[in-house]
DNA sequence: CTATAAACCTGCTGGC
DNA sequence: TGCCAGCAGGTTTATA
């Protein structure tokens, strides 16, 4: 599912693919894809515009228009976005762009849980409003994330898939940077020490990164623009990797329900307070 | 504040 | 083989 390394990737493709082109027909197959307003006024907005940036804000792709506007897409569950030729479609396709270069972006989405919008510049910010930091920003730092963490007894796992807390970690990059941090899921926030920060900071940008790097984390439905899967699952320590060996110690991975999802953590390797202390 | 559940959706898997 | 309950997980909203 797309997390800020899936969402960035693809922000990657549509720069290098989509910046200079004309949107020159917006169709919606899909209508309630579209929020905050109906089709026919995003369909207004966004045809005869220019795109001349391509960015993203946790797991926001943010389109800007030569009005001034900005398309904001969200891919929750199982959208993606896929660059065609002019003429073709593909399954699951609910908002469909024609461009000036000859080709069709589509956003393409089975379960439907997708969002497209259009927002003018003043509203960007109260958007965005709820988001916290952004983690691979330079001003994300140790003593940031504590800040946010703050002293609250939620489990680790819950605050880090806050996205007031550190906006674009996801259940994916949740586990494998409290892996890479050992410190186990159920962990009160408030009860982390300076170094397991430290820890935590650093895990959290080596999972994003290695992520991106690869082109993300394909194990569902993930594809980049080109409908190419990312090969970040060969790259993955606990994530689906329940009962298998833990990479650092051998102790097969488990999976746990927290929060009413799945956290996959190593038993050996992150302990929880109790269990660390009893080993003193 | 914290926790829990439901809602939004559909494809896929596993059990019988 | 075929059916179906349950799972998958990002986000918002409601309820305790």
């Amino acid at each position: 599912m797309p997390e800020l390394p899936e969402v960035e990737y693809v922000a990657r493709q549509l720069r290098e693919a989509l910046v200079g082109s004309r949107i020159t027909r917006t169709e919606v197959f899909w209508p309630r894809a579209v929020s905050r307003m109906s089709p026919e006024e995003l369909i207004a907005r966004l045809t005869g515009r220019r795109v001349l940036a391509v960015g993203r804000r946790a797991k926001y792709l943010v389109l800007t228009l030569d009005s001034g506007e900005s398309v904001v897409i969200h891919r929750r569950m199982s959208g993606n976005l896929r660059l065609a030729r002019a003429d073709e479609d593909a399954p699951y396709t609910r908002v469909a762009f024609l461009l000036s270069n000859g080709r069709r972006l589509l956003f393409t989405d089975p379960r439907k849980f997708g969002r497209v919008t259009v927002v003018a510049p003043d509203e960007l910010p109260a958007l965005f409003s709820r988001l916290g930091p952004e983690p691979l920003d330079a001003d994300f730092t140790p003593d940031v994330l504590a800040a946010r963490l703050g002293k609250s007894s939620r489990a680790i796992k819950v605050a880090l898939l806050d996205q007031s807390v550190v906006a674009g970690l996801g259940n994916i990059y949740a586990d494998e940077a409290l892996f890479r941090a050992r410190i186990h899921p159920l962990r009160s926030a408030a009860s982390l020490t300076p170094d397991e920060i430290a820890a935590l900071h650093a895990g959290i940008q080596e999972a994003l990164r290695t992520g991106i790097e690869h082109g993300g984390t394909t194990f569902g439905r993930h594809r980049g623009l080109y409908d190419e899967p990312g090969s970040n699952l060969e790259h993955v320590q606990v994530y689906h990797r329940t009962g298998q060996p833990c990479l650092r110690c051998g102790s097969p991975i488990e999976r746990i329900r927290v929060a009413q999802r799945s956290a996959h953590f190593c038993p050996q390797c992150q302990l929880t307070s109790e269990a660390a202390a009893a080993a003193l």
